[in-house]
This record gives structure tokens, C-alpha cells and sequence, in this order.
DNA sequence: ACGAGTTAATTGTACCAGCAACTACCAGCC
DNA sequence: GGCTGGTAGTTGCTGGTACAATTAACTCGT
């Protein structure tokens, strides 16, 4: 618990301090654009963040209002939606992504050995999966 | 970022409905049930938390007013304070430690191996140490 | 084709956390 | 001894998050 605030909190600051986003919405932006152009909806975003529903309803709020994301019809289901990085996201993300896996490694990844971060992979994957089920 | 997420919205949830704490607050009071009887200084409570000083100062109100621990002068500091818990205190961490075990093995422990654990205790470790510099 | 039950997303509310500013106290130096 | 710089803990304030209740739309059985 200690360590992963001590991460969480330094990895937060910079991000600040790189874009002006917090970590968990310069987050969204990363799933943003690793999915689809189409986008991603916004259930299936909650899942794979640190969010849940009702926080994410209220990011994409703050995310949508900066023009880095935009809500889209989903066009196979009236009630869902698509969220989407808009040009400037996508450059926003860009521009920040090489500061933020240096801060990745300064948190993070610096500590550790490469056979720990496999080992560490697979089992953050494995909790990671077995808390959305 | 997910994992951890996952892991303590997990515990929260398990340790509130055990005895109605938050897990940061039973998370102190089991970071002074393994401190000196004497108690802890609060800024050295809040490096082994997941609090910043203010927000200690916040869950140590609280934590009094419950009658569960107590703040003491510290004879070394006339600013200063020592934070210890209670008889009400010591008793309601005993009452939920067994739960509080289970709840880790659920959560995280259940889902690896004896030398998964060993790497990560260690790297946890560092970064806490590293977080704490 | 219609209704019951389910799911997607939002909103009202309350709470908790952090930052920055503040007060009180300590320590070291002249 | 008194002054200067630093440390311990608290407080005003703001913002973010979750929970629970709500609205709208989908699905399946008949």
C-alpha cells in the first residue's frame, strides 16, 4: 500500500507538472490511444482505469471541456456513447508520452531488476484481471 | 496502476464491512499495534501510511473521537505529540486481524506463487524505502 | 409486438485527501 | 540571552471520488 501511493504520488506530480493532467486523466488519455480511432466505450474505459463509472462520467466531463477527447454516438447502442481523442488530444498525448515513461522509470522501473518487472507484470496483469471479474 | 486500484477498493470494502473502518485507518491502527506501546510520532505515521500529514491529522481525529487511540505529549517535544492506541483500540485491531489476514490472501497474496511474493516483498520494499527519501 | 428485467450512463450527495498558509516550538549561533 | 532558520502539527479551502438513485434504451420470452 506504502509503495504503490509513493508511485502513485510521484507519478501524479509530474504529470502535472509535464501537461497539467493528473495521472489518472493523462491515463484515460493512454487507453484512448492504444484502442481504436473509433473509441472506446465508456463502461469498457472505467474497466480498464483507475475510475469507476461515475468518476469516469465526470473525467471525460474535465477531459471533454479541455477539447482532448469528444463524446461520439455509438451506433450500436442508443444508450452507450464512444469517447475519442480529438486532434489535440492525440497530440497532448504525444508530446507528454516520452516525460511519462521517464517517469514511469524514475518511480517505477529504475527499482527493479528485468527479471523482477517480468515477474511483476504478469502478476499486476493477473490481479488486474481478476478484479474485473 | 489497475492492480493496486483493484486490490484496495477490495480491502476498503472488506474492512469496512468487518468493523467499519476505512482500510487507511485500520491500515494505522496496525502500524501502531506494531509500534512501541509508548506510540508513535505523527509525522513518523504518516511516512509508514498512505497519508500526507494533513490527512493523518483528519483520520487521527476521527480515530479518537471513536475512542480508539489517543494523543499523548510527548516528553522529548513540546510540539510535538505521540499517537498510541487504546485499550478499545488494541481490541478492535485484534478482533479484526484474522479478517484483515484473509482479506489480503483474497485480494493479493491468493494470486501468487511463494517466490512471486518473495520478489515482490522485496521490491515493494525498496520502492517504499525510495518513496520515503 | 409487448412487457419484465437488465444494462449504459449521469447526477445528487457526502466524504475524504492534499495543498498551502499558519501557529507553536525547537536548535544553533553570535 | 536573543535572534534566525527550520520543524511539528493543525486548519481553511478546494477538488476529486464513490455510492446510491435515476433515466433511457436494449433484450428476451411469449
Amino acid at each position: 500500500m506504502v509503495a504503490s501511493v509513493a508511485v502513485t504520488r510521484g507519478m501524479d506530480r509530474d504529470s502535472q507538472a509535464a501537461n497539467g493532467l493528473p495521472l489518472a486523466e493523462h491515463h484515460l488519455l493512454a487507453v484512448l490511444g492504444e484502442g481504436p480511432d473509433t473509441g472506446i466505450r465508456p463502461t469498457d474505459l472505467a474497466a480498464a482505469s483507475t475510475l469507476t463509472k461515475s468518476g469516469l462520467t465526470r473525467a471525460v466531463d474535465r477531459l471533454e471541456s479541455a477539447g482532448l477527447i469528444e463524446r461520439r454516438e455509438c451506433p450500436s447502442d442508443g444508450r452507450g456513447q464512444l469517447i475519442a481523442l480529438t486532434a489535440k488530444g492525440r497530440q497532448v498525448l504525444r508530446r507528454a508520452a516520452p516525460e511519462f515513461f521517464r517517469a514511469i522509470a524514475r518511480h517505477f522501473a529504475d527499482h527493479l531488476t528485468e527479471p523482477e518487472i517480468e515477474t511483476i507484470t504478469g502478476v499486476f496483469e493477473r490481479i488486474a484481471a481478476a478484479g474485473r471479474a
